[in-house]
DNA sequence: TCAAGTTGTGACAAAGCTGTGACAGTTTGG
DNA sequence: CCAAACTGTCACAGCTTTGTCACAACTTGA
């Protein structure tokens, strides 16, 4: 069964949380600090998090950072809206997707879903497409409406997987990064030219991107259905 | 044309599902069983599939898990009432909604056209709606009655969310400051510049301020329902 | 009425970000 | 072992964003 570790120290909150995803048929490990959370994750080994930011002690950015150096539970962050700060921060520094409080039953169930999904997706299956793109990881190959195709390189690869994986979602530039050449290794001048290469080798036209979409500030993001009048 | 698979081992109740569809608008191609489905899918990439569980040799959960391995396809799964563990245990494969049979043709065809466009509108997205104003902040994108959009700076985006959020009420200048940059950072003279960019950029008529209205002496609060002779 | 403060507006420059080309070191494949 | 492909590094132009300032119009209160 799959077991989700909720931690909050809005004990009302957590209490809700658990109710509506054990009612999903999930299995609960409950915490309310990120001491606990941490001990939590390492003996239960939990399949996901849904982790809030604002916790005493250890932060959710602490619990974060620390698992995400020890493995890739996948990781929902639940932040107040409009602390966009605190959301490009925890995308940074590795969580999957957040959640801005209040937030209604359905879309937890649906969020925790996803994750779940595309944590399981990235693993197994050669190809995945998107759109009018086929991926296929294994040969490193594109195919755009099974009429061109393109070989990509190994970095091309990834980050068009990742890219992929996500899509129509921004990514930031530092999870991109971190997706790429792993954590602490890669810059930002190194992603700029392999975007560039990514695009000039697949766009119709580079200068205009259809496909890889620029958010200035942010990061970048793949358009599942790209206007082609754009 | 929006093209729906649908899958379904009773012939008779395939062909009305598709009859019901078809007189929709919509194109449609059939399958009775796991394997057809599965190559009419990849060849064809359909829409949205319609998806029966009870299917001989290759059944609903394992059309749904290779479906989703590769692709996002929307998908509704057709169950039988009370077979709850199946609806769970689908939704966790990734399925995107189900109907009980038995059903009538109005609910098919409003849960497709749901199912559509929810995933139109890439699912989740959390943006945040006042009146004919729709911030996606993940983007920094505003879009006006579904019609125009304009792309925000990160400045403009903290703004209009904090003023989108608390609509309809004064926000105080120093409030607002405080939001945007932070404690004890920015002063008037910055917010009165953002404020009147914001304004040109997605006022109508910049000078006459439909939206985003002055309280002289207090600060600025968002007008959720603006009257266009203002 | 007048002075002080507030607001809208345009101009400008500094700082930062992005796309782009070039080049060299490294890896890969034959 | 060589050539080709791949990757990291750098510089630079163009653009956007942002802070700053000046000034006119307006409001307010004594």
């Amino acid at each position: 069964m799959t077991k989700i570790l909720v931690v909050d120290d809005d004990r009302v909150l957590a209490d809700v949380i658990a109710f509506t995803l054990r009612r999903e048929g999930y299995q609960i490990l409950l915490s309310h600090d990120g001491e606990t959370a941490l001990q939590c994750w390492e003996q239960e080994l939990p399949d996901i998090i849904v982790l809030d930011i604002g916790l005493p002690k250890i932060d959710g950015f602490e619990v974060c950072r620390h698992v995400r150096a020890h493995a890739n539970t996948p990781i929902i962050l639940l932040t107040v809206r409009d602390e966009e700060d605190d959301i490009i921060h925890g995308l940074d520094l590795g969580a999957d997707d957040y959640i801005t409080k209040p937030f209604s039953p359905r879309q937890l169930v649906a969020r925790v879903r996803a994750v779940l999904r595309r944590a399981s997706q990235s693993l197994n299956e050669p190809w995945q497409q998107v759109g009018n793109l086929r991926l296929d990881s294994s040969r490193r190959e594109l195919s755009i409406d099974d009429a061109r195709t393109f070989t990509l390189t190994s970095l091309e690869n990834r980050l068009l997987g990742y890219l992929m994986l996500n899509a129509n979602r921004v990514m930031t530039i530092d999870a991109l990064i971190d997706h790429v050449w792993g954590p602490a290794r890669g810059d930002r001048d190194m992603l700029r030219q392999l975007i560039h290469r990514l695009r000039s080798k697949i766009e119709p036209d580079p200068s205009n991107p259809i496909y890889i979409e620029t958010v200035p500030g942010l990061g970048y993001g793949l358009i599942a259905e790209p206007d082609i009048d754009d």
